[in-house]
DNA sequence: TTGACATATCGCGACATTCCGATATGTTGT
DNA sequence: ACAACATATCGGAATGTCGCGATATGTCAA
């Protein structure tokens, strides 16, 4: 037995977790699609209005938005001509709160 | 004035900050990075061990850990040969948290 | 000083991401 | 049918990321 004295415990996760956490979080490290999920989580918005407050052109809101809901963010539905988005990951909330308070608060 | 009934408030928030959130994200979004993270939050380890842990090259983890030193998330000390990591950004627990409690719980 | 170990740095090729313009698809009103 | 609007998709160019081999720096023991 060799006995290990300054850590003898190591923290538990398989490599596919952690893929998995990272591609997630990957999804997440853009300013722009940070933005989204945090009006996605206070509201009710379309692909043309989430645009106009992150000042892109529309099919680069588009291109994020099916990025996010691909990865399971997010659901879309349409209503008339506008496609509205909404929060499918429930997580997503607290990792926000997460980005918030360290960056926002 | 004009009314918009169905999304008064937006939430707050500079691009600026969103380009830091964002950018933190982004660091920690590789599945070593994450499991050198969780390592670290649970002890003291060198570059060596977590190299070894991570199953990648000495030079390898080197460079992750560089990276996550220059954006502040640990310290650095040498004793001896080696050279023990350490978290410095008080949020990277909670991150965390977020994290092994969505993929790793 | 020499050799072995531990970490750090550099250049490079492979690959992914991001944004854009152009174009396609779907919807509404006339 | 048509035109205007809203969203989605595609190809490509610029840029960024990742891991590797080679090499440099720092440390210890003899």
């Amino acid at each position: 037995m060799t006995a290990n004295v300054t850590q003898p415990d190591k923290p538990p996760g398989s490599t596919e977790s952690f893929n998995e956490a990272a591609e997630c979080l990957r999804i997440l490290a853009h300013p722009v699609r940070l933005r989204m999920v945090q009006m996605l989580l206070h509201g009710r918005y379309a692909v043309g209005q989430l645009a106009e407050d992150a000042g892109i052109p529309d099919n680069v809101a588009s291109e994020h938005l099916r990025l996010m809901q691909r990865c399971g963010f997010f659901t879309s539905e349409r209503q008339g001509r506008r496609v509205y988005y909404q929060v499918a990951e429930p997580h997503l909330q607290e990792l926000m709160n997460c980005v918030e308070s360290r960056f926002l608060g």
